[in-house]
DNA sequence: TCTTACAGAACGATTGTTCTGCTTGTAAAG
DNA sequence: CTTTACAAGCAGAACAATCGTTCTGTAAGA
């Protein structure tokens, strides 16, 4: 029988802060989880997917190779688990401070372009999609993930926008799109290793997609901000 | 003093058909540094850049490890010399049954899709260029490539199309971001794998630069086609 | 004759995984 | 409330496999 906590979901901030009691043991095993995850994160960010080693994760970690290999049998379950935690993250960014422009839609589009590459998170999700590409085993672990997740991200989009001619799923390939294009900012930035030209070229580009949009009134619970 | 051949340029196709005669000694090794590539290039599109190994390439290339070795001393300089090849031929792609439309934008935008996503040398080129994201190394000797690359393209793109207001710098821009909007297509590709979608997409983004490019009336030259 | 082109063994370093042992929280039995 | 048994959590050695590089030796064109 596998252990339970192998069948639980990644380790979050949210779960270690809601979990104040519940076992010295379980808090440990998700604390020591979330230190391996974050770790990940790192070193995929600064060495990017093929100097990722099991070794270099560990170091950062601070953390032995045992318990390591304890948390995650193989590399593929870390890969995995460090993917479910990125997006997760991403569907839900705390920014408490600043909230929805509603009324801007350029300046959202910056937050989104500083959200997908101008963190380590973004940057992180970046090498193993790029990764997912050719790595079939991880692919065939992942891709309904992230499927899932770019339906929910539609879902959340939708509900903070809308098309000038009512179609909603205008509004969804509009932000699919602009998705796509931050992305490939990444792939972009060896060209074009100026940042004012980058910057630049996504106010253009939102003023390129801005007419094709109008935020929604909001009406309710304003936890999540689209990406 | 280092060998004639490490100071050339990486061999293409045309230098193999270029020179015929000159040696039976200097057209081998041309021929070898080609298959090498070659296989580069097929690595790093079907393994990915983590899994494009010194073995595996050879291995492809039907080439010994003494013979590789030879060629290229390191493996950084065996993707340099990679990098320059897939440069040169996307900025000169031989096309010669289809012209560039010249009426079309969309279509042209289609051809750059396929150009930049739908081949091995376009996948290729994006799994070194998000290699050179945290290989300092690798990044420090190609930058200066990539950008003047670029530069050449954004002359290129100028002389067959135009702005309606007749600023040139907004068309280098609008096909900046659509080369980047191409590139993103690749990381994008996980969350929305049904092409049709994807070709949607492409068709959409066409239609939102179309109004601010008009093919220039063309009156020479027509050997390249810009990306 | 001498350098280029190549063949292939050998190198230490590093990869991810497996394994054995030890500590300790935890829950059931007394 | 103790005691006891057991699994979870963890430390680190050992593993074969593969990494990229370096080396020595051979054949042949110039």
């Amino acid at each position: 029988m596998a252990s339970a906590h192998l069948q639980k979901p990644a380790a979050t901030q949210n779960d270690l802060k809601a979990m104040g009691a519940g076992g010295v043991r379980q808090r440990q095993s998700l604390e020591a989880r979330h230190k391996l995850i974050e770790a990940t994160i790192f070193c995929l960010d600064k060495f990017g997917y093929s100097d990722t080693s099991i070794a270099r994760i560990q170091d950062q970690a601070n953390v032995s190779r045992g318990a390591l290999t304890h948390h995650f049998p193989s590399k593929e379950e870390l890969v995995i688990a460090t993917i479910d935690s990125l997006l997760e993250k991403l569907l839900r960014p705390s920014l408490p401070s600043k909230k929805l422009s509603q009324t801007d839609i350029v300046a959202d589009l910056r937050w989104l372009a500083r959200n997908m590459t101008g963190t380590a998170r973004g940057r992180a999700l970046s090498e193993v999609l790029m990764a997912t590409r050719t790595d079939k085993k991880l692919s065939a672990r992942v891709s309904a993930r992230l499927t899932d997740w770019n339906t929910k991200l539609d879902e959340a989009v939708v509900g903070f926008y809308a098309s000038p001619n009512g179609d909603d799923d205008d509004v969804r390939q509009i932000w699919m799109i602009a998705r796509t294009f931050m992305r490939g900012l990444i792939l972009q930035q060896p060209f074009t290793p100026d940042p004012a030209q980058i910057e630049q070229a996504i106010n253009r580009f939102g003023a390129l997609i801005a007419p094709y949009l109008e935020t929604r009134k909001r009406d309710g619970a304003d936890d999540a901000k689209p990406l």
